[in-house]
DNA sequence: TCTCCTGGTACCCATTGGGTACCATGGCAG
DNA sequence: CTGCCATGGTACCCAATGGGTACCAGGAGA
């Protein structure tokens, strides 16, 4: 997953200063790929308003299937964006919500979103 | 690539009014997918102030292949984000540029960078 | 007992991401 | 004249991952 190349990085030990999307090593990284990310963007969306079940989820996301859906939220929650409650109820209710941090992360989600949605005609063969 | 599940979008052909991205059949998922990837939101950005070369955009995004570089920027070319000029002379230059609408699209990538680069260490472990 | 509901997991396959090696072209050093 | 280099890729290969379908657990309700 992290790429870690041999060389590339001479000069950077984990980006002791200049944090930075262009340096290979840097753990930004990392968190852009989890955010720069279909799934990820349109999950952390639903999640915005409130937090959600399961099952409300993937309707929103349409097209999404349980395995990827549940990849994406389990990462997010790694990642410290979303927490995973689980209710001892019959049958198991599970809810999502934004972390603080993911809450922020929502804003700029959010642009890029309503961007595509705003320029989609613009696209060739749009 | 495009999902195109059987069921799913019973109502939607194409998606004809309402464009959103939470729908499957909607090519602003396509587009989104393009934008909200990690290469792509870093080829942009390098793009930004001003054309660049193949070999600088290497330079740039540290720790990208030559492959995956001209993946990156073949799609985006395709989808009018970028435009690629090849000079004949020796050795072959290339160079590449945003288009307009790709320039527009730089915005809400570089949102996200920032973001990321800012709040990098609210991440658990980051 | 049989079925339904939720929230998954198990298993499998195709696509893709990604790396390394190599190529074509012509200038230029030798 | 012969390498050798630089640029901008491509060819080939592999592993990971994305993604789909099938199935499961566990109790409620009929």
């Amino acid at each position: 997953m992290a790429v870690m190349t041999t060389a590339a990085d001479t000069s950077e030990e984990g980006c002791g200063d200049a944090r930075s999307v262009y340096r290979a090593a840097c753990p930004c990284r990392d968190m852009l790929d989890l955010l720069a990310n279909k799934w990820s963007a349109l999950a952390l969306g639903a999640l915005e308003d409130g937090p959600r079940r399961f099952g409300a989820l993937r309707t929103r996301l349409q097209g999404v299937s349980p395995k990827v859906l549940t990849q994406t939220l389990r990462r997010l929650e790694e990642h410290g964006l979303v927490d995973r409650t689980v209710y001892a109820e019959v049958p198991a209710r599970v809810e999502y919500r934004l972390t603080p941090l993911g809450a922020d992360a929502c804003a700029p989600l959010a642009h890029l979103r309503s961007w595509v949605e705003q320029n989609i005609d613009r696209f060739p063969g749009g």
